[in-house]
DNA sequence: CCCCCAAGAAAGGAATCACTTTCTAACGAG
DNA sequence: CTCGTTAGAAAGTGATTCCTTTCTTGGGGG
């Protein structure tokens, strides 16, 4: 008779389970990262933003720089990259490159900065190792759809290109969002594709006429 | 007549001073920088490396965080990197790029780091403060000696040449630098310069010859 | 030669924080 | 409906470490 019905009185607190309530940690861990910075962040902080305990955290997690390097992983995984498909390889870039800067601004500076500061060491793994992890090894330029599609339609050879040139404009991009912290302005994109980019692949497409 | 000769028994505990003793604090935050990591380095651990106490560092700054960015900037200013003089660009640029990679190799990791995580949030600066205390601010494309110099001998022509491509070599390799840890290789400088730089810079010396 | 500032040693205060432990009760599984 | 798992609350432990304080004594400047 003292049974209380879900719609009753006083603050219904549900109970979170399984996947659900695991990535709401990772999301808590994750915004503590960019709010208050790694050497800032405690357990308690994060299950406080999580309405939860550290208990939680620790039946999940061995230790504090294990859920920091989940909650980096998490992140990438739920904020993929977009990839476009205008029909031109400009149009491609253009869009991809707009999207890594508007999609990895905070990304880039907290991954790097984790990764770097040796910080993650009580994970047992070597610093290029966390990297790797954390970086998520997005550089494989060859592989990439955008150029590949490129090749396709005819508008490049990918045979005949450097690698160097198929990276520069993810590696400009990247440098950017490292000395700025922030996306790149348009302009500043435009000039990557239009004044270094694509006039570098011309230099390498000499014999073709497909670029017009 | 108990006085005891300089020469004498015991270890000879000479008492640093001045300018001398505190470029030795600071070298010695910078190797606990190095080899601890922001994380790990305590007060403790500096004052121990450079064989005195906490109270000789507490006297000089505040906290922790001055310490660490006066480390910082302490061993950029102690160690410059050198400007070549080959007498043509191409060799400048191959010998600066170099030197920059092997000078700041350790720098821009730990610089950055320190600079991103927020960890020196304890000196009242914001993020962006701190990164440009730390990183010095050495982007100063026009200003470079290194193009000046090319421009005097008429090996290119300043006006023409976009700011973009002048920095592209520059971004590049600290986008290595932040992104491998270690300098970069010879052969990488090599694309960077002869595959990148020089031919998008004939780009815009069309009318030029002088550039063989 | 003397004096005073600061180097260096030593010890401790106070706060923070990773991680643990215990307990209650919510919720899913059967 | 029952049972077992685990979410969530609460409190505590031990270690670390920043920073302070006190004291002795070396050595540079006058």
């Amino acid at each position: 008779m003292t049974r209380v019905t879900a719609e009753a009185a006083g603050p219904v607190r549900r109970r979170r389970h399984g996947k659900q309530l695991e990535a709401e940690l990772l999301a808590a861990g994750w915004d503590e990262l960019v709010e208050a910075g790694y050497g800032r962040l405690t357990m308690e902080s994060i299950a406080g933003r999580a309405r939860t305990s550290e208990a939680v955290l620790y039946r999940r997690w061995a230790n504090k720089d294990e859920l920091v390097l989940a909650a980096i992983e998490h992140y990438r995984s739920a904020h993929p990259v977009a990839v476009p498909d205008t029909g031109t390889l400009r149009g491609d870039l253009l869009a991809q490159l707009t999207a890594v800067g508007e999609t990895r601004a905070t990304f880039f500076a907290i991954a790097a900065a984790t990764a770097f500061s040796g910080l993650l060491a009580g994970t047992g793994l070597t610093p290029a190792q966390v990297r790797a992890k954390v970086m998520g090894d997005q550089a494989l330029p060859h592989g990439r759809t955008l150029y590949r599609r490129a090749h396709q339609r005819g508008e490049i050879d990918l045979d005949r290109v450097p690698a160097a040139v198929l990276d520069l404009p993810f590696d400009l991009v990247r440098h950017d969002l490292l000395m700025e912290l922030v996306p790149p302005k348009p302009a500043r994109i435009r000039v990557i594709v239009d004044e270094l980019f694509l006039p570098l692949l011309r230099n390498h497409q000499a014999g073709h006429a497909s670029l017009e």
